[in-house]
DNA sequence: GAGTAATGTCAAGATACTTGACTAATCAGA
DNA sequence: TCTGATTAGTCAAGTATCTTGACATTACTC
């Protein structure tokens, strides 16, 4: 809208060309029915499992908003929750074989999405917003 | 949650970061009652008036969901829509003088944000940062 | 053991979208 | 000029993604 986009909106335009890409993969391709937050979520879950609140706390997310994203994921029978040995409290997310072959595709995929980028802007650009998103930020000025 | 995050998950985060700080700012300095959807599509809405599907079109929503959000922003008197001379099917939306006077806060609160990660990270990377994702993208691959 | 904190879950609600259907206005051609 | 296709806005209903509050269970502290 206006001539100079805010970086907000910039950074949000940003993570809708990855989420679409990724969606569409896992979807089309793999035929599986993930909603954006699923996809994110599931893509990079580590395979050894992951403990729900510390997903939560990652996502910055309630505990609640994760256990149905969870949820939807076991209902498609790619990740398995079971009882975490070290703490009768919590459990632990882990990706089933099919979901193990998802999220191949899906990290084959991020690949993919970032060789396109370089192919439109350049390694250069890819590299410098990379390292520039990874480097901390630390808090919001004002945060809670 | 993996060694290397995706850079989905990274542009959502660092717009994360823009979002929580532009909201805090305008609704604890303003006092407004801005959600993040709102506070995005408002922060930089033309002084002269923009049409509904125009607005809907950048943001890469329905005109429903555009409605919807204006309609909140009308009810605390930050715009007002009116008929759009050149076109009878349309109508404009438009900062009321109370909704301009917000708007320049925004602008200065982008502005302060951008300095707080220039302060944070180094002038250097917020340039690399917003240049690379003005480059232009295109359609992610397997676009509709 | 008692008190406190953390984990997961149920419920209810808010927000931000979607698609479908409809009216009214505009526009492009034969 | 009428006619048919397109576009703008809106109502309705539904979905996805979050929230807060409340609660039982388990773990931690002392």
């Amino acid at each position: 809208m206006a001539e100079e986009p805010n970086l907000g909106r910039l950074l949000l335009d940003g993570f809708r060309w990855i989420d679409h890409g990724l969606v569409e993969s896992l979807n089309v391709t793999l035929g599986l029915e993930l909603t954006s937050a699923q996809s994110l979520l599931f893509a990079d879950l580590p395979l050894a499992g992951v403990r729900q609140s510390d997903l939560a706390r990652s996502l910055g997310v309630s505990r609640q908003a994760v256990n149905e994203l969870v949820r939807g994921l076991e209902r498609q029978q790619l990740v398995e929750v079971v009882a975490d040995p070290a703490d009768g409290r919590s459990k632990l997310v882990r990706p089933t074989a099919r979901g193990r072959e998802s999220i191949r595709m899906a990290l084959q995929t991020f690949t993919e999405l970032e060789n396109v980028l370089r192919s439109r802007i350049g390694d250069r650009s890819v590299d410098q917003l990379r390292r520039a998103l990874s480097a901390g930020w630390g808090d919001p000025p004002g945060a809670r």
